[in-house]
DNA sequence: GCCGTTTTCGGCCCGACTGTTTTCAGTCG
């Protein structure tokens, strides 16, 4: 059971409660969904709190006795009982009813009610043969409108991978560039949050008075749908499947709709609730002083009081600016109040990559290429480190090859002023956690990455002992694939990540994060965990051609995400220090 | 169900859009 796994009971169980519909569930909902949140992006895991010592649990915000108690219940039996109990009371597909985009619980609870509609298949059914129109507040258009949203879900392929949503999002930004009249334009949400998925793009502009911004945004031609258009916002579908959301703002509150759209909702939520406290309002439009009602009137008066920037929304709020990428709700709030926030990594920290391929083995460029264009980045150094025999289907090397690339390495190098190929290779991992080369080969090398291609379908134990043997040979430097992570596609290899950290530790291992856009072998909560732990993290790129070594920028953000500073990253050192923390000089 | 610079009870984030209504409920982000 991992926070996700928790964090999805908790989530059902809101669910469940609020389709029963009960007035005073009405906040029990919010708790659960907090709690789903706070524990979804929560960098440690539940379990390993728990083993530690269960009453920590209670101390985290947003926990109290009765979610503490039931987390406790869930690490120990893998189910909760008040959530199969809701379960018994309602057919458990009514919850599938929530995935249709227009039905929510109000209307989930009226179909199961009213029609006895229990799954998305009998909604279809229901709607095709007019039966919803009947309904209280439901007719035609709202049919038409479950039976779009139905065939929508059926081939609904769920989140963009982040790289993917650029690619997309890039060019209509482009586009609404263009029309007269705007002055800023800035997307939002997860995208400015550098998340490694993508739910949908929000774009946000500024623009003078009665700019033509949604009549031309609607216009863009690779739009599928529009879904809603008003005055200040519209939604569309883009034919690739995306959903986009842009909102036209006046220049007065575009720091302050910058910071709402921004997210997450887990922040937000926590950021107005901060705000209430000190008697302001915060929405999309600025921060407002609320001023009490004079004698006499109902209603009180409300003072704008910032929204210009971002900075001005955070300073009203008593809070220093904080970097998107932290804004999760997951400590930042508390970090910012006190002057705390990281330092955060930037991508001119970086001054080599410690994880590069050539068409040695299966990269495209040569040796020469690759450090040509790591010198164009300024780079002090790059490692060639190549996979191992072992991974036939890449021509991995075996040892005479790699003693035949160390001398051309060395010869390279005599040639090269201000820079250096650091002599490397990706070792296998194999199975046993021995490694794939011999012993006396590693030892001449400058740095070793371990890596594991094979045997994934291990459980959590064996894969965590594998990897520690592989530490504990005393030849490996860096450990990549801790997680094996491949987004949208696979999900990590078990892993025990905390006692895979105090190998790392004790061995004097560091860990690297893959900076692949779809292929993160280090989250952010591993960043993060990593850094409680005091693990050293390398950042690089697995480069197979020498345009992927530009993907050191997903890297980066990753890393921001995980709260990492430039202490925490090897390879942000220079070249003599590197090679100190490697111990091969 | 959670929380506390409104502290053990009484609050709990905010606004746009849609479709149904004729002043509003539901959904979404």
């Amino acid at each position: 059971m991992e926070n996700v796994d928790i964090a999805k009971i908790f989530e059902e169980i809101a669910d469940l409660l609020e389709i029963r519909g009960e007035k005073q569930d009405a906040f029990r909902v919010r708790s659960y969904r907090n709690a789903a949140l706070i524990i979804g992006g929560f960098p440690e895991s539940m379990r390993s709190i728990a083993e530690r010592d269960e009453k920590e649990l209670e101390n985290i915000k947003g926990i109290g006795k009765s979610i503490h108690e039931k987390i406790v219940e869930i690490l120990k039996t893998g189910k909760c009982k008040f959530h199969e109990e809701l379960l018994k009371a309602m057919p458990p597909g009514v919850l599938e009813l929530l995935m249709v985009s227009g039905v929510g619980p109000k209307k989930a609870q009226l179909l199961y009610k009213e029609l006895g509609i229990k799954s998305v298949e009998e909604l279809e059914k229901a709607a095709k043969e007019g039966k919803l129109r009947n309904l209280e507040h439901m007719g035609e258009k709202t049919e038409e409108k479950i039976l779009k949203a139905v065939n929508e879900l059926k081939s609904r392929s769920g989140r963009f991978r982040l790289s993917l949503a650029l690619s997309y999002a890039e060019p209509l930004i482009a586009y609404l560039k263009k029309t007269p009249g705007v002055i800023e334009i800035e997307p939002a949400g997860s995208l400015r949050r550098w998340k490694d998925t993508i739910g949908d793009v929000d774009i946000l502009v500024t623009s003078k008075k009665d700019a033509p911004v949604i009549d031309r945004f609607v216009k863009y031609p690779e739009i599928k749908e529009v879904i809603a258009k008003g005055e200040t916002k519209s939604t569309v579908t883009l034919k690739n499947g995306l959903q986009v959301d842009v909102r036209v703002l006046d220049e007065k509150s575009f720091g302050a709709a910058l910071q709402y759209f921004t997210g997450s909702k887990a922040h937000n939520i926590a950021i107005r609730d901060r705000a209430k406290k000190m008697g302001l309002k915060v929405s999309e439009y600025g921060v407002f002083r609320e001023k009490p009602a004079p004698e006499g009137f109902n209603q009180g008066t409300e003072k704008w009081v910032a929204g210009r920037t971002e900075e001005d929304v955070y300073k009203a709020v008593g809070l220093k600016w904080i970097p998107p990428e932290l804004r999760e709700n997951t400590g930042e709030i508390e970090a910012a109040e006190k002057g705390n926030l990281p330092n955060l990594i930037e991508l001119t920290d970086i001054k080599g990559d410690l994880h590069v391929h050539t068409n040695e083995s299966d990269g495209i460029h040569t040796l020469e290429e690759m450090a040509a264009y790591a010198m164009q980045k300024n780079y002090e150094y790059i490692a060639i480190t190549e996979h191992s025999k072992a991974v036939g289907i890449a021509r991995g090397l075996d040892e005479e090859r790699v003693l035949k690339q160390i001398k051309d390495i060395d010869r390279i190098n005599k040639q090269l002023k201000g820079f250096r190929i650091l002599k490397g290779i990706e070792v296998d991992i194999k199975a046993d956690g021995s490694l794939d080369l011999k012993d006396d080969v590693l030892k001449r090398l400058d740095v070793v990455v371990g890596a594991v291609h094979s045997k994934f379908n291990m459980t959590q134990e064996e894969m965590t002992e594998r990897l520690i043997k592989a530490m504990a040979t005393g030849l490996v430097n860096i450990i990549a694939h801790p997680t094996g992570r491949i987004v949208g596609v696979r999900e990590p290899y078990p892993v025990d990540s905390a006692r895979l950290m105090n190998a790392a530790k004790e061995h004097g291992v560091i860990l690297e994060l893959n900076s692949y856009p779809d292929r993160l072998d280090l989250n952010d909560s591993y960043c993060r965990l990593a850094k409680d732990m005091g693990v050293m993290v390398a950042i690089s790129t697995d480069s197979h051609n020498r345009l992927h070594m530009d993907n050191i920028r997903f890297g980066i953000h990753t890393a921001r995400r995980g709260w990492l500073e430039k202490k925490d990253v090897l390879n942000t050192r220079p070249l003599t220090e590197v090679l100190k923390i490697l111990k091969r000089q």
